[in-house]
Parts: structure tokens; sequence; C-alpha cells
DNA sequence: CTGTAGGCGTTAAGCCGACAA
DNA sequence: TTGTCGGCTTAACGCCTACAG
């Protein structure tokens, strides 16, 4: 796989990856994982070896290369990262993400192979959509009609197929050529094929092998590594074990290095876009926050999303990777069917959900007195935490109310959450995957002590055990603490709830705190915190007076029909022209589409139409912007 | 091919790599050449990024793991070595060369596949004698004699054939299962398989794959990377590239590093046995001398020998490895169907062939003036080459004498050969093969000063082409500078050869000095040589007077019928008792044969039986040893 | 003794519509 | 609309003897 790296066509490339997939383009910064980079080759580290390395790592890409394995045709990304200081940064290319975010996707469907398909008989059943979107037409005068069809695989070979369209009921099938694919391939039942049709109209096929652990399982390279010998599973780990040495040891001298991400190997990417890490970090994430994640159906036929709850903040492997974001916050899923065994995620991968109460981290202040935390005594905090404000919404128990419940959870912790939430430095909620201008006073050594201290807030969180039984238990309804608790998976999104937004009847507010029932047991000065969050419209309420900050400008944007906000620095932009331009970009859409209406809320909610003022002033009162959308005005 | 290391049978090992495979034992020494090894793994090495690193480097071997391709069965072996210094000696466990060398051979037959065999059909004919010598016996009683053969292959998986005996003429056949071995084997005619009978009497089967390249080519591996994928063949040698450079940088720094050979490639051995080397090297190795070379047949089912001459002694890659005796020897072979493409051998593969004259070259000694060559100014060597003496057996033209020419050689030196032959400070003739002892006062630092030596002598020969279009040239004549030249290539072996060496009438000598005839090109001092050497038994007569060498005790033996000698140190040996072990173990003989007789002669030629004086006596005396063997006397 | 050709029976590959989910 | 089933056709596989080198 050294020298014969052909650079593959890309639009199958990212055919057979899905959608998914994001490969972050050349020029670009990330932030490197070395604990996910390490995860993806299911390895077992030897940390005896393992170089002294930080959990991440800021890296400019400096060459990507779309391959796909030999043998498998599994497709896979190489690429050179080269890291780089906080200060060297020069902008990062966001064209280039953009472009690949939106990148014309060529006409290309998927079908998971049925047994009918893959064992016997030879044949292949073309669904309908398939052969008539993508193939060229048929000669339906025939009895018969039929066809060869040409199309190369990702290794460029060409493969036919003879098409026809016969039985009764009529169908498209494949005969002759279909079962020679089949048995080259070794394609089984749950494999899929891709069929996608270039510009030019020639087709081409590529495979996505079925991923047996599912999500988070081991990349079905394996069933690869070990044909026709016997135990050569091992051999691809040992290979795999050298590479992610290397690269690790060459990133520890911030030499630049290699790395090699399978996108179907259902392991998170460990290679970032740098400002969707850094927004990422700048949420003072905590437990019971409500957040959407996006992951692909099973089928790979688009991309779905899976509201779930924060259970606890923790760093995944503290012994190895003390203070790692990498997966440190442990969710639950409102449906447990889907994402059943992905019991942690990465901060970056989410997206906040907007309607739902605001907990504030209190700004970081000097240390006074040491904190008594034996095995932690490198975080001297021993502010007064306080219990977080805790509203619930009246109607969260109702069968189809607007609103989501969701609960939380008893904090064994040496420390009160303090009731003062203002003054919070940095924005509240900054949500990732914006395609935003980095702010460069929140690089890594920048958010690292904001991390360090969600840490700490978080790490003593024993309860997360319970959650995670609390998981396994069914809808609709379970116990917890002798308490019954329902929960309402759906979450209404519509326009009367973006529209409305600040005209809605406020959410009422419940306190729930159940520390009057149960006595506090003080000798560890522990807090038995437990809270339903609802989910009424108490953005607005809460959105934070921070016109005095340092960063001002920053603003949360919302399309329509979508509760889901993306940040926007509006001091990025200079004028309403610009806004539109970066608006179009982030949520794909014709800038067209942008002139027809902008509203957006002041701090106090107030609502505004843009364009009414000089943008200067706009940039500086805007809070929340809401685009809505040329056919829904 | 990392953890899963499975040491494999290695009888059935063996087996498969053939007769000649000769894998250096644990605890052994060799000198590793780095060379050979970038040749073995069929890269192009890129010199710019290759450490510097001798051409020869002395190691022990720390350990040698015996394993075969997952995907093609073929086998190879994966060595340990550790650089050491000559002084880090410790004696070589001869005993376990020995043991390497005459391990008991396990029955074992192959038989190359046919097209009957491989291709359509399903069956195989099982040649007569492989079943009845290795298979269970049948019951001939029967009409159609029957049994199904279990035999693991080199992975330890299973085959079953099922064995018949029927058709006109009787014949054996696999018939049921061995079609599925073909398939997943990948059988084609032309691959062999290799039956073997353990201990126990189990089973086993092996495989050769068919080599395309013959001696010298490239290993069928090659066949195999590339299955499914296309253009594997480069990702196989990118692998190989990887660990040639790893294993070149770790020699160069003296570390431990490890190396893979397989046996069948076609290319030879980059680990040799450092005794071999040390006394091939020992040999001054010169244009004209007559060898034999040990080669396996076609079919691998034996060793044969091949004769032929030495054209020139050169440097295969002066650019990267000067001063490199890998494959320094350019070879013409008497038989040019047999090893057509081998043009180039190392010294120590190659035995010398008694019955020839001897070509002495001068003692070195410390430079008084320094030479003129421009491309090579570090060979201060300036001592005045005269021709060297020069004999031709004067029937060496007719058809069927015992004499065999050669030719030699314009040699475009500023240098003229010296006359004086004696006084040489090593044995002329140190034949390799031979399980000796090492002395010590030869190791690498030793030889080097006289390769080097050679290479200037020879290095400067421009007649290697004429050799090279000569040996194109077909039997039984030839004409060169105009003149035409026979070539007798049989070489009578026999009785009468060796046992009357002393006492045949000895070749007649002929000057056949060219340069009374053709003027000498003074401008350029060129002196041309071409010499007729004969194969008559002068041996005797310019056997050196080396009892005032450093080197007494050193001794050729020579085995009753055959013509090559191979090296012995008596001094090594401190008994007849010892000497016959020695000697049993050099020959692969009992030792009961020994006892027979052997003869010696003394530096005079004068012929005594052993056992008449004192061992010490003997030691100092005897130059030659001839053993009769129990058979023939 | 053994390689190849060709006969012939058996197996399984591969194409088909019927049927039903 | 499409997955699976069973029937049917046909090509490949595989066992065999005859013959010849």
């Amino acid at each position: 796989m050294n020298e014969a790296e052909k650079v593959l066509d890309f639009n199958l490339w990212q055919a057979c990856a899905g959608s998914m997939a994001r490969i972050p383009p050349v020029n670009s910064k990330v932030f490197y994982f070395p604990q996910g980079h390490a995860e993806h080759t299911l390895i077992d580290v030897d940390y005896g070896v393992l170089p002294k390395v930080p959990p991440v790592i800021l890296c400019r890409v400096s060459s990507v290369k779309f391959l796909a394995h030999l043998q498998s045709d599994e497709v896979y990304a190489k690429m050179k990262l080269v890291p780089i200081r906080d200060e060297d940064d020069g902008d990062d290319d966001l064209e280039a993400w953009e472009t690949n975010d939106s990148s014309p996707r060529f006409s290309s469907l998927a079908k998971i192979l049925t047994q009918s398909d893959s064992n016997n008989g030879g044949g292949f059943s073309v669904p309908r959509y398939c052969a008539e979107t993508l193939f060229p037409p048929l000669d339906y005068a025939s009895d018969t009609p039929l066809q060869t069809l040409a199309m190369k695989d990702i290794q460029g070979k060409t493969w036919n197929f003879k098409h026809i369209f016969r039985g009764s009921p009529k169908r498209h099938l494949f005969t002759t050529g279909w079962s020679v694919f089949v048995n080259k391939k070794q394609l089984i039942g749950g494999d899929s094929v891709v069929f996608m049709k270039g510009e030019n109209g020639d087709l081409s096929v590529g495979i996505r092998r079925y991923q047996r652990g599912g999500f988070g399982g081991p990349p079905s390279l394996s069933r690869w590594k070990s044909t026709a010998g016997k135990e050569g599973d091992k051999s691809s780990s040992g290979d795999s074990a050298d590479s992610f040495m290397e690269a690790v040891s060459l990133a520890a001298k911030g030499k630049p290095f290699e790395v090699v991400y399978y996108p179907r190997s259902g392991t998170p990417e460990f290679c970032v876009k740098a400002s969707s890490v850094s927004d990422a970090m700048r949420i003072a994430w905590h437990p019971g926050m409500r957040f959407r994640m996006a992951f692909e159906t099973e089928d790979s036929s688009r991309i779905s999303w899976s509201i779930g709850t924060i259970a606890a903040v923790q760093a995944t492997d503290p012994a190895h990777w003390p203070d790692s974001p990498w997966q440190c916050l442990q969710v639950t899923w409102d449906e447990p069917d889907q994402l059943q065994n992905v019991k942690r995620v990465s901060p970056w991968l989410l997206d906040l959900v907007s309607n739902m109460p605001i907990i504030q981290i209190p700004q970081f202040s000097p240390p006074r007195k040491k904190l008594k935390l034996s095995h932690h005594p490198q975080f001297p905090l021993d502010d007064q935490f306080q219990m977080p404000f805790v509203q619930v919404n009246n109607n969260s128990f109702g069968p189809n109310g607007p609103l989501t419940c969701c609960l939380y959870d008893n904090i064994p912790l040496g420390i009160q959450i303090p009731s003062s939430i203002q003054g919070a430095r940095h924005p509240l909620f900054e949500l990732p995957f914006s395609g935003l201008h980095l702010t460069n006073d929140l690089q890594f050594r920048g958010f690292q002590p904001i991390f360090q201290r969600l840490d700490l807030d978080l790490r003593l969180d024993n309860s997360s055990k319970e959650l995670e039984k609390m998981a396994d238990i069914k809808k609709p309804s379970f116990k917890l603490f002798g308490q019954q608790i329902y929960i309402e998976p759906e979450i209404q999104t519509g326009q009367e709830n973006s529209q409305g937004c600040s005209s809605d009847a406020l959410s009422d507010v419940v306190q729930t705190d159940k520390s009057d029932g149960n006595p506090v047991e003080t000798e560890k000065i522990e807090v038995n915190q437990r809270s339903i969050f609802s989910s009424g419209n108490v953005w607005n309420l809460n959105f934070p007076p921070d016109e005095h900050g340092d960063d001002t400008g920053h603003c949360q944007a919302f399309l329509d029909s979508d509760n889901v906000g993306k940040t926007l620095d509006l001091s990025a932009t200079r004028s309403y022209e610009e806004l539109h331009q970066r608006l179009a970009a982030m949520f794909g859409l014709e800038r067209s589409e942008m002139l027809s209406r902008v509203l957006y809320q002041d701090a106090m909610g107030i609502m505004s139409e843009t364009g009414n003022e000089p943008y200067s002033e706009f940039m500086k009162t805007a809070k929340r912007l809401t685009l809505i959308l040329a056919s829904s005005s």
C-alpha cells in the first residue's frame, strides 16, 4: 500500500465512505487525538513505550489521499499532518471545508444485499429507482428489455452486468456477471453496493462491507486480513500499532506525521476540524444537557439525528489521557434502540438542543485556598459551587407536549454549585459544526483550563453507573431513586417553535430539588442533585447580557423550522452582504434565499428585522438570528 | 504476519524450502549483506536515504523463525541478527551447523504438477514411488484399492485426498479432495507439491510455487500479493522496502535487526555462514579459475553441480557498494543451458576444482609510491605486477582428454603481474562450505584489504563484455581476438583421476602469452593477457611450501572419486580419532568409513598412509588428504 | 509408468416466473 | 415494489478408461 497509492475518484470514494465522512481538506487545521487514533487502530496501546504526548494536538493538514484497500476495496484516507503552534495559524481555509461539505453529490444509490442478492442464483434485484435514475434507459418496447452495464469499481476495474427487466410483476434484475462480482468481492448479505453515475454518465460500483460491531465496532477489514490464512487479524493490528506508534512519536516531537483513517470503521474521526473542537470546548458541558447527534441510518441512505442527554462528563481514560476531551461525555439516548452501545461521545459531535434551560458554570477565578482532593491535587479550585437553579416545564409529563424531560443526577461532590450565574466569560452555548472564524483566544492552551474545571466539576460524579443502568430501562417510564419518571422522546420541531420563540408563553418553572426529601450526606459535603430540565423556551429569559464581555458579536443563528443553532461571530463579518454569504454557506442555502428575511433578537429577546440599522449597530445588538426561509414566509 | 508467527514443523519447512536452503542456526555467526538483502526484496534502493553501511556486517544470529506466508504458503525464515565486533566472537556453534546440514531428512517427495494435475478433471497422478514409499499400504486384493489420506499443510490445515489405484494400466490417483486443494491453493501447472511422512507416519503436504524467472528471478510471492487487487506488487515491495530500510538502518548503528528470507525466491542467501565467507575470501579469486557450484535441479529433486570459469572479479555495484564481495565474480558456465542467466556469483558459493593450475597473487606489501589511478586513489599500490605464468595442457584441444580449457583475457592495467609466486601469506586455495573452525586472524577487517587488492587487480578488466558475448557463443568452438578456441565442456571425474593424482603424467606447460605477437599498447601500459589454463594435475607441483607460514596445519581434503577439496585445519584437531570425526562430518560419511584409509601427501607430494606417525608430526607434514572409501579400496 | 484426451454421470451455477410480503 | 422459493436448463466439475509416449 505504499507506492501504488493511486488517488481514486473522489466522488466514488465519498459515495462508499458515506455522507458522514468528513475528511479535512488540505491546508485546514485539525485537532489530532492520539487516543482516538489508537481506538481506530484497534490496538492495545503499550503505554510503557508510548512517548508523552498531549491528548490533543493542533495540526495543519498538509496532504490528503483518498485510497481504497487493495483486497477489500474498503475506502480510507491517508493524511499528512503537521503539528502547529497556536500562533502559527494563518486563516483556516474555510472555503475548503465549505466546498467539501457542500460538494455536489453525484447521484449515487446504495442497496444492502439480501441473501438472495448474495447467496445463490447469481441474481440481483435492482431497486427500481436505481435502475430508472442511474442506468441508461431500457427499450421497454422490447419483450424483455435488456442491456449490459459496464461499471468500474474503486480500483478502476471494470465489471459487466447484464441488466434485464422481466418477470411478472416486471422487475429489474442483474443476471450474468453479478455472481462473479459477488464472488470476487466476497460479498455477503448485509454488505452494500453503491452505484454511482458520474458527470459524464459513466457508472461506477462501490461496496460497503457490513459492519458487524455496528457503530463503534471494529472495521470489517478484519474480515479481510484473515482470508486464506488463518490468524491474520493480529498481523494487521501489528502494522497498525507500528504506524500508530510512529505517528504519535513524531507528533510528540512536533514533526509531521501520517495517519490513516477508515471512515467506515465505526470509530469516530480522530482528526477533527479545529474550529469544531474549539467551539465545542467553549461550552460548559454538564450533565443534563440535551443534545442531538447525527448518525447514519442503518442502510446508510441518509443521516438521522438522535436525541440524548449528557449523563456525565469524565475523561475516558484518566490514567493515560487525563483531561482529554476525547469522548468525555457519557450520554443516554432517548431511543434506546438506536446507538445502544454508544455510551460516550465527544463534545464536537453534538448539537445542543436549544429548547432547554441553561446551566451556567461560574467564571474561572484564581484559587484562594487549596481544595482537598487527594487524587487530583492539580486542580486548585475551591469555588463555592451551589445548586444550579432547575426548571421543569409543568406539562413535561404530558404525552404530546412540546417539552422533553430528562433527569439528573446526584453529584457526590465536595463542592457546591454557585447560584451566581452571571458574568460567565465565554458564551454559554457555542454550537459545534459551524463554519466559523477561529477566535484565537480559545486555542488548545486556552480551553484546557476550562475543560479541567469541567472535569473537576464532574469527574467525581459517581452516578454514571446508575445512569447507564437507567439507559437500559425501557420507555416510557422508569424508576430512579424510588421515583417514577416518564420520558417523552418526541421533540416538537416546527415553525411555531422557532418563529414564536419570543412570543410563546414562557415555560413554568418547577423546583424539583429533592434535597429537602433526602438528607444530604454532609460528611462528604455531598450534594444530592436531581433535576428535571424542561425544554421550554427559556433561552430568551436567561440570555446572558454579555455586552461587556470580550466576545461581543458572538451570536446564535437558527434556521427557520429547526431548533438547532449555530454559532456565529458577527464581528468577523463587515456587512449584511457578507453575513448573508456566511449564513448561506453555514446552512447550505442559496444566497438568494438569504434575502428573504433574517430576523434577530437582542439580549432582551426583542425581535427585529435586519437591515433597518447600520451593520455595526446590528452586530452589537443581535444575539440570536432566525432565518425565515422564502418558502415559509 | 507479526504476532501470529507460529513456528512451523521444521521438517516440512525444509522439505518445501528444498535441500539447498541453509538457514543459519541460532547463535551462529553470519555475514549479512545489505546488498543481497536489497536484491532479495526486489526493491530499488533509494540510496539517497540509505544510511552509510559497510557491504558486509558480521552478526550473530539471535533467533530464527521458520514461517510460511499465510496466503501463499511460501516458506520463509525470519532471523534476528545482532551485529558483533570481530573480538566479540566466542566460538561459532559449529555443531549446530553440522546438525543443521546433516539433519535427518524425513522422507519427502515432490512432484511438479502437470497440466492434467492442475487444470481440469480434478485428478492427480500420484507417482508410483510416492504412493508406495510414503502412503500407507493399499489393499491390493481389492478390485479398486482405495484409501483416504489426510495430510496437513504447512499452516496446519488438514486436507483429505481420496487415493485410488485403478485404470489400465493400473495407476495411483488422487480424486476427491484434490481439486479443492488445487483451487484453494491456487496451484497451476509447474508448481510442485511436496509430500512428507513424519516420524510418526503422519503425512504432510507442502507446495512450492513455480519460479517464473528461474534462478535469480523474482519470488513468486508477487503472484500472491496481487490477488483481488490490481497492482499489489508495489505494495508488497513497499513494505519490503520499509523493512529493508529499517534493517539496514539498525545494522548501520550496530543495533539488532530483523530480516526475512524466502529460500525459494531464487536470490542467493544474504546471511551467510561467517566461516564460509571468511574461507572464500582467503582465496585470491582470479579470472580463469575453475569452480563448481551447487544448484537445485529444475524439478528440485536433487542437487546438481555446474562447472564454470571465473571471467572477472569486480564489485557488482561499485558506485554504491565499493569493495563488496557480493556476487563479485563474473562467471561463465561450461553448459550454457543451465544457469544461463547467472552471470555473477559470490565466492562462497563456489568450490574450486582442484585439477587446475595455480595463479598466485603476490603478497600485499606497503606502498612505496602512489599509483596514479584517478578514480581509485584509495588503493595506493604500485607493485610491479608481471604476467603470471601460464600453463596449457597440450592435449587440451582433443575431444576427450581429461582437460578443460578456458581462456583469458586482456587486462588493461597500469600494473604488471609479478612472476614471483612464492611467499603468499595465506593459503592460496581455501575452499568454502567446509565445517571448519574459524581462524580468528581473518575476520572482516582482515580480508577487506585482500579483497581490495583483488579488486584493484581486476576491476580495471574491461574484457568482461567480450567474455559475456563469448558465453553466448555455442560450443564447440568460438573465435576470440581472431583466434579459434575450442572448448571441451566435459570434465572427467573418476577414480583414475583422483586416485592417480600423484602419479599421473604431469601436464605439459605451454606458454601462450600473446604479447609477442601483438604490440602492447604502451600508452596505457596495457597488458594484453590471454591465457589458456590447463586442468592437469598440477596441484602437487605448485603446492606452496608454507611450513614457515602462520597457518600451518591448513590442509586440503579430497574425497576419493571427487576432485573437489575442502579446507581443513589440522591444528584444530588433536588426534586421528578427532580427525576422522571431522572428516566424517565434512563429507557426510559414517565414521566407520573413515577407518578404511586416509592417505596424505606432504608438501613435496609424497604420499603416505595415516597412523604411522604421531598425530603432531602428521599434522605438520600433511598438506593434502585423500579419503579412500571402503567400497573403492 | 504416467501424461493427455475424451466419454459420461453428477453437481451446482444460474436464469426464470410464481407468489407473497 | 422486491425478497424468496422452487423449477428448469446448462455448463462445469470430476471420475473414469483408452491410448500413447
